[in-house]
DNA sequence: TGAATATATGAACAAGTAATCATATATACT
DNA sequence: AGTATATATGATTACTTGTTCATATATTCA
């Protein structure tokens, strides 16, 4: 995994090393982190969430939108309601998706505008 | 990729449909969107995104942060490159990198803050 | 110029993952 | 009970991706 490998020259930047880890943010919480974006990371499921922004929609509803079938978007909710991103109602037969919080919604808003901003 | 599945009894929720279309975020930005979530989405960039989010590093101060050798970490900082998630400045043999932007804080502070209240 | 150091990069491999197909479950209706 | 519908889920496959190894490039210094 790792190598014995440390720069000799400047790069024991020892400060400037201690200061990051004095300020790390601790380990899990990023493994965590990194779970959330994974969830965003796949435009299927971006869509997913992006489509519940304001309104809650049954799993056909999602395919309608998604012009996608049936099992591949059952699959990908699957992954959202595992972590908690969306929570659902039964109604009959249907299923009804629904973000979980309000601020899933934030972070995509925030994502949005520094992408529209690069521009 | 696709199929004709419609769900005949009360899913066309066509007004509900209907107004989700017009709320819509364009398809490109979706696809962007989900780039940028998709370079946060791995432990290792994550953890070089915050090793920077107060100063600059030389590559080797991230191996010596991160424990990982240094062509892993020149991969993923080629990445954040490419997506302009970083700039880099040299200076000698050494090259130098920080985040080209704070709206990536921003980001990151937010998706933190939703996952510390979740607990 | 030659050696050493810091970083970049190509190739290969292993692990992860999204879509699909087939099938299971659950609910409603006759 | 039997059929049809809405959704869930297991298995497979094709594809993506992070790491490693080997090597290339660039810079400094003797």
């Amino acid at each position: 995994m790792q190598e014995e490998f440390i720069c000799q020259e400047n790069c024991p930047h020892l400060a400037k090393i201690h200061e990051v880890e004095v300020n790390k943010i601790p380990r899990e919480e990023l493994q965590s982190l990194s779970e959330i974006f994974k969830l965003f990371s796949d435009e299927t499921r971006l869509r997913i969430i992006c489509n519940l922004l304001n309104t809650e929609l049954c799993v056909c509803d999602l395919c309608e939108l998604l012009n996608l079938n049936q099992s591949a978007v059952s699959h990908q909710l699957q992954l959202l309601r595992g972590s908690k991103l969306v929570k659902y109602r039964k109604e009959g037969k249907q299923v009804f998706y629904s973000l979980k919080d309000e601020h899933i919604e934030n972070i995509i808003k925030i994502a949005l505008a520094h992408m529209r901003e690069e521009k």
